[in-house]
DNA sequence: CTTAGCACTCGGGTTAGGCGAGTGCTAAAG
DNA sequence: CTTTAGCACTCGCCTAACCCGAGTGCTAAG
């Protein structure tokens, strides 16, 4: 490897790296000498101070007082994701997690995204979110209008992929169970086999074919099914590892530690943080995705790196997940396994036809 | 009052009135003087700290060092509960936050809880938990059995309530689409107008006039709800606030704010809680139940307390919900908000004719 | 029984000093 | 021109000493 990034050649870079690395365990600023004892560079202590002063202008590193040794900055740990984090490897017992976990077959769905939410906390010790798949293109597979009591009833949608949405609307009381159930024949034979995302326009351009006291409930199912399929995303947002924030000193601060859990909770806010990864992972390839400290959209997480990734259905990206901790993270290791979880989540996603 | 709780009288009760009340909003032990000053007692600090010295030998109160002021003990802070606690009344903008939450109509469910949730932890500035309402009561509407891609299928069971359980099974591929209808209307005459806690176990004594093919998958159904409908409790746990629990100085130390969140994740633990709080409650009141710091059965929460109400739906206790925060918190205005919201809540659960 | 007075305790904040890790610079060596 | 040894310097942190003041418990008088 030669110089590339504005005048970072070998040596430079092997400094950085062992201050990243040398930082990340330790957790304090790292020194000339440390540098020489711990990683064989080959040259004295004098010779690294110079290569830090040009990495500490270069923005890579800094001083957090004069004597002291250096910290990556964001920069830094931009320039060591880019160079060195990619491709690592799964510690064995952590590949053997993953396998165990995803060898035994699930049936319910939320319950699987909620503990492969656990899993990945538990493996890279960070908090970590999964993202239910989308479902707009999931075919609609039957559709059930159910009298429930007084002037309620339920419609039930049914997708191929085992997703059910249900809602409750309300319809004049008048209404016998034959109309009904003509309705729901209609809705049937309307829907059917339409993807999820064109259900509402279809229902509404057919609004005229439905008898004309039930045109007010089948509006209304058109229009929950506008608010909720977006907003019903954001109640599928399985978050594991809180906890771990708190954790020792990773965050300097407490109102820091305060401010991400806030943030965390915010299911809005992890919407567009991960919908941001997925569009711009979405180069087709299982590409692991870092944002790291301000290179973060939501403001409250400027003091966190997330590590997410999309994962695919037969090479479409149909959902997400990520890990959220410190800027000092291990990346290499939170990369890999953020990387084997999603692939081996999408992997499950696919036996199980979804 | 007179005299009560062992050799308590009105004036050590004041004195003891005085400490926690200065003590919740300040944070700091409470000395004789700050009482005598702040609080019109009528006689002199040296008469107060004639009291304290009595008050701490009955454990009520305990100095964290020689020369400082007094704190109440997690039996002081019963006593406060116990005397002065109750039938508090909700600030004027907090009522009003309440009626405005519950006067719009709300049909779902999940979100309508997870928003009370976050609701009654905005109101009291701790973390807040509500419990669905338990469903085994609930009768069962409709059954629907539809297949899915390949040998999946997914068994829909709608109740009166507008709760819908589903679960995926494997039937034979063989199998055509009328036996599947056949199957499906045989369980809907079976089951419908059974209570949900029910279903499972009319099944199987009647699994044998299912058609041979599909009695695994029916047997699967049963076995599925008996898991499915305690686990699936665990499921719908809606916490919010969970940052509150960072705050300040709410707790002493990191580390007990570390186990407090893993508890709040810990959805067994949380249910554990409140079972419990739901059965001790079950007296038929809206009795509010206050656990404070060790009078807890989950040890992670020794330095918490927790006030819960079941909310109440026909005078049956179908759910519940709490607050969960340090023992230092103003406990009158906590059981105010728990109450109100509770029985809000309830409300709206008996108007939407759950 | 209450209270004024008083000696006493002790945690917390402040200051001063020393230690040591780490630096940047300089000058000599390669 | 690069590397390195040497060195003076900086500055955060730790410790010890110190004082202050809040708060106490006790005693003796009202």
């Amino acid at each position: 490897m030669v110089a590339t990034h504005g005048g970072i050649d070998d040596r430079k870079a092997a400094v950085l790296r062992a201050i990243v690395s040398h930082y990340v365990g330790s957790g304090e600023p790292v020194g000339s000498k440390t540098i020489v004892d711990r990683f064989r560079l080959g040259v004295s202590a004098a010779t690294v101070r110079n290569e830090m002063g040009v990495l500490e202008e270069g923005g890579y590193i800094y001083q957090p007082h004069t004597s002291a040794g250096r910290i990556p900055t964001d920069r830094g740990y931009r320039y060591f994701v880019d160079e060195w984090a990619g491709g690592g490897k799964l510690p064995a017992n952590d590949a053997r997690l993953v396998s165990d976990f995803f060898g035994e077959p699930r049936w319910e769905l939320e319950d699987a995204l909620r503990r492969t939410a656990a899993l990945l906390s538990g493996m890279t010790d960070h908090a970590a979110v999964v993202f239910a798949p989308a479902l707009d293109k999931s075919m609609v597979r039957h559709v059930e209008l159910l009298r429930l009591a007084g002037d309620r009833a339920m419609v039930l949608l049914v997708t191929d992929t085992g997703r059910v949405e249900n809602h409750v609307v309300l319809i004049p009381e008048s209404l016998d169970d034959v109309q009904i159930d003509q309705t729901a024949d209609m809705l049937n034979r309307l829907v059917s086999d339409t993807p999820l995302e064109l259900v509402a326009e279809k229902i509404r351009t057919s609004l005229d074919r439905f008898p004309l006291e039930l045109r007010g409930a089948v509006a209304t199912v058109a229009g929950a099914l506008d608010d909720e399929l977006p907003s019903h995303e954001s109640e599928r947002v399985f978050l594991e590892g809180t906890s771990n924030i708190v954790d020792e000193g990773k965050f300097t601060d407490l109102e820091t530690v305060r401010q991400v859990i806030e943030a965390l909770e915010h299911r809005r806010l992890l919407l567009e943080v991960l919908a941001d990864a997925l569009s711009s992972d979405a180069s087709g390839a299982e590409a692991v995705g870092v944002r790291i400290g301000t290179e973060n959209p939501v403001e409250e997480m400027q003091f966190c790196s997330i590590v997410s990734a999309p994962y695919l259905v037969e090479g479409n990206a149909i959902g997400s997940l990520a890990v959220v901790g410190p800027t000092r993270m291990d990346y290499r290791r939170t990369i890999a396994a953020v990387h084997e979880v999603a692939s081996a989540l999408g992997r499950m996603m696919s036996e199980l036809g979804i």
